[in-house]
DNA sequence: CTCCTTATTTGGGGGCTTATGATAAGCACG
DNA sequence: CGTGCTTATCATAAGCCCCCAAATAAGGAG
């Protein structure tokens, strides 16, 4: 953990690139005043954004009698920036712009079969060209591209160590994606990806200490400790889902009995429907999305037995969440994926219910819960800006290969 | 989180320092070389700390052939720390030269009418003039004090928020003490003092990612991430005993059910004696030590019902113990206080087993579990040492009070 | 006493920050 | 229109940090 000046310097580039996204145009004085850094300080790394084509100026506002405040912002034209992400069932592909906003988006399914690694990469490497044709941007425009696959990576080697849904073992992803695709690959797994999404666009942006709760077929927790992502000793913290909640409780397919994950889950929930209503016309066995699907809907029209899932589910996950605050005391937990993206709000509530009564009074007082708002995929955005603060921290080392463009 | 230069000064002090008290004696080359900071920078550091009378030259080493090492060490005149460990039933206080070694020790009791703040405050005093008294050393030979009270604490204000075990709220600790102790004081709770007692001289020396499970009459978990503590949003982190083991399990004093403690807590132990042999000769009701104490003779003796709890109690604390490792990956798990002390080896190797089996296998494999093998109290150690670490840092701000002492 | 080897210190360069002054750019007013 | 005022930005200097490399220090061997 050695640590240089050079490393304050990144950060405080991270903390000045992540003030003008969010302010869509701001003026150097207003990022001084808001990071706390001083005005020749953020001069300097304002200056040296301009000078890659990061960023624009674009225009002045008045001071009231003197110099007008230069105004700067992303520049859209600045370079592009990949974020891929492979799920079980497709291939996600988006574009972005320097500020993050989505140019193009294309999504290729993968059918069960097609899970041998050259399948994936193929998928891959066409979804990416498809997105780059359609957007029209060349590939010496492409200031990096992240991917995030399921499972254990390897992210300094590029590999895939494990991933349990395909059973690949030890496949180097970047090596050969790199065969086709001409771009810096940063390869790391979808929790990590939405933590990293949360601190720069979402509930995480500011906060020290972040907590992002995955809820999607299987379940983790993304960590963020002192505004930067942890990974723990071997780059598998998170792993949540397999924490006991119920001794002697549900099989779980890890062996062990009472997971959190066989709770909340999606085919936890879709368990907790059958142990209420075995009968449920919300039940799509086989295909957890319709149900859970159908489970929302239900829930927005009252249906008691939906709200009812919806509460025993709370009452799970909401031991578990109250657990995390007592444990990590961090300022903010976000509920993400897609479970909670269409159970919503009812979900939301019912657990911030059951987390008030479990959480000590202190941890809790300090915890906002809330549930993930950045639009479109979080795992694309996040893999997207793991690129981002690659290229960020590249730049000054004249490895950076830098795209000028205005 | 704003980080200066200064702040990797401070960093590559301590570990200097660190790595010159666990070597007793040792040349800057070797320093450099272990620490993997340059030559220079090393000297520079030793230099400083010479300068300050914290390090003694102690001789020469050959080099063959060359000009020989000088070795330093610690100056074991160069100053004196004070850890004081304020618990339910005692004031135990500890002065500790810069290597930390014990030069007194005093503890005084605490009885149980006696918990209003200024009786506690009083017995601080005394103890620790005691100390100073038995040692033959004056106040102007102390670097700081370290005082750690159960609850929460604001260590900044020096104030003990709230002490459940004697109702106390916002006591201004720190005002109180500095009318007669005339010494900087630093205050915080024994959960963090074990930790920090473990990075500098336990299972966490030189590691990154480091969990000290505590096992007393409560329990928690205190946390480490980067090779510092790790403290949370409000300083609140490491409430791991009222994380639910079972769901409607037992009830404990927080109100809920089935929380860790209520089962591998002192009187949790005792539950889990009592469960499988109502009339057992170990059980001491109404007396946790006894009660623990005479199971570990037990177990030594080879009693079956002993091990038999032992057993029982480390099936509930593997479990938590692995989620903890699932969740945080850290390098290290340290099982302290004083249960963990008496039951030692027995409950470490069935804690090992049961988390074997309930851990993932990567988390797991990167994972060492071990006991606290620090001798006497790593409290008041780590209370001690939370002084020199605020010495330490404010060394060149002219506003540490430095003590020359050769 | 000189040479050789190795250790330590010192000076310089480059990184980072903040502080300070110079310059730029607007407004107001005579 | 010019002068003075205000405010913004930039350039330079100064203070830390680190590391590198040359100079110096301190032994031993011949």
């Amino acid at each position: 953990m050695k640590r240089t000046s050079r490393d304050i310097r990144v950060a405080n580039r991270f903390e000045v690139l992540r003030h003008i996204i969010a302010s869509a145009t701001v003026s150097r004085q207003q990022i001084a005043s808001d990071t706390g850094l001083s005005l020749a300080t953020v001069s300097n790394l304002v200056g040296e954004l301009l000078e890659l084509g990061l960023l624009v100026e674009v225009g002045y506002q008045d001071s009231g009698g003197g110099r007008p405040r230069g105004l700067v912002a992303i520049n859209p034209n600045g370079g592009v920036l990949v974020g891929i992400d492979v799920a079980e069932t497709y291939v996600h592909v988006e574009l972005f712009d320097p500020a993050l906003t989505v140019l193009a988006s294309v999504e290729e399914e993968l059918h069960p079969e097609e899970n041998r690694p050259d399948q994936v990469v193929a998928h891959v490497v066409s979804s990416v060209e498809s997105a780059l044709a359609t957007a029209g941007v060349g590939h010496d425009r492409v200031l990096g591209a992240g991917i995030s696959v399921p499972g254990q990576v390897d992210r300094e080697g590029g590999v895939s160590v494990f991933a349990p849904n395909w059973d690949w073992h030890d496949v180097p992803l970047r090596s050969l994606l790199a065969r086709s695709l001409d771009m810096p690959l940063y390869l790391d797994n979808p929790l990590r990806a939405c933590v990293v999404a949360e601190l720069w666009f979402g509930a995480g942006r500011g906060r020290d200490d972040v907590v992002v709760v995955n809820l999607g077929t299987g379940v983790g927790a993304g960590l963020a400790f002192g505004g930067a992502l942890y990974r723990g000793a071997t780059n598998s913290a998170g792993e949540w889902g397999h924490t006991t909640l119920v001794v002697d409780g549900r099989l779980c397919h890890c062996g062990s009995r009472g997971c959190v994950e066989t709770y909340v889950g999606a085919p936890g929930i879709m368990q907790n429907l059958r142990d209420l209503a075995p009968n449920s016309p919300f039940l799509h066995t086989d295909d957890q999305t319709a149900t859970i699907e159908a489970l929302a809907r239900g829930v927005a029209d009252g249906d008691p037995v939906a709200a009812k899932v919806v509460t025993e589910t709370a009452r799970y996950l909401g031991v578990a969440v109250a657990d995390l605050i007592n444990l990590v005391n961090p300022e903010v937990v976000v509920l993400s994926s897609w479970v909670a993206g269409l159970l919503g709000d009812a979900l939301l509530a019912e657990v911030r219910a059951v987390v008030g009564r479990h959480a000590l009074r202190r941890p809790l007082a300090a915890t906002e819960i809330t549930l993930c708002r950045i639009a479109g995929n979080p795992v694309s955005l996040g893999a997207a800006t793991f690129a981002l603060e690659r290229f960020l921290s590249a730049i000054g080392t004249n490895a950076g290969g830098l795209v000028r463009q205005t």
